[in-house]
DNA sequence: ATAAATATGCGAATGAGTTGCATATGCAGT
DNA sequence: ACTGCATATGCAACTCATTCGCATATTTAT
């Protein structure tokens, strides 16, 4: 345990925008200024294989990370402003499980997100 | 309506496996011997804009197509094979319209993958 | 056929993410 | 606290998909 992994726990423990690698980078500065781009990714990439954060793609070009503790949900991004909203709902997740086995498989992994614009 | 565009669309037609611009290349070259990479790309970006192509992140690294013609669904990655199945419920579309609805949003674009191992 | 508008090929540029390597740090074991 | 080794870091160079500039070729409109 590294005081640069630790600044960048910190980082991500104060962060609630599924931040991206150069989000996470600029706030670990406030704990490690002089920690390097290149210990971000290695960390986060890290993390992810530990299993501790997880890495999404919501189709801006950079991942983008979580913490993965929480409980399990998906996201609907708002086309007008980039936020991002999670959202859980136990007939999709029954649903998505449903339809796998339908497809004779087992449900692995899913990504879904949806864009959508306020109401109105 | 160029050469190039002809042999690109007639090589996308003919495939059935959600291409990536380097398979598209290779397959536009029997129809165009001389096309470019470079006007696969900006072909494919123009299609894309045009909504007559859908461009796909299966988690690979390289953006997939396919026509858009055919009826909406979405896909399911096989872990173990990389084979692609395209499915589609009733279901699962009102439901995604229903969640962004109740979140107070208006349903604009989704993006569903399920990725599993097969059955057993 | 001619000219203006567009598209192409090529190679260079971009940008997120990775990696080699020399140095620094963390962590036993003493 | 001191030493040694394993591991992590910073930096710069690299990768790889995709984009772009530009000179040339192809299309399309006249
Ligand atoms: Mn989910
Ligand atoms: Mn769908
Ligand atoms: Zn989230
Ligand atoms: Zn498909």
């Amino acid at each position: 345990m590294t005081t640069a992994r630790r600044a960048i726990l910190k980082a991500l423990e104060n962060s609630e925008d599924h931040p991206d690698a150069l989000m996470l980078h600029d706030r670990a500065k406030e704990f490690d200024p002089t920690i390097a781009q290149a210990t971000v990714y290695r960390t986060m990439r890290l993390l992810e294989q530990e299993g501790l954060v997880e890495k999404h793609d919501f189709g801006n070009g950079r991942a983008r990370y979580e913490e993965a503790e929480k409980e399990q949900h998906d996201h609907l991004i708002n086309l007008s402003t980039g936020e991002i909203i999670e959202f859980h709902d136990t007939d999709l997740e029954a649903l998505k499980i449903e339809i796998a086995k339908r497809l004779g498989f087992d449900l692995k992994d899913h990504r879904l997100e949806l864009y959508g614009v306020p109401k109105e």
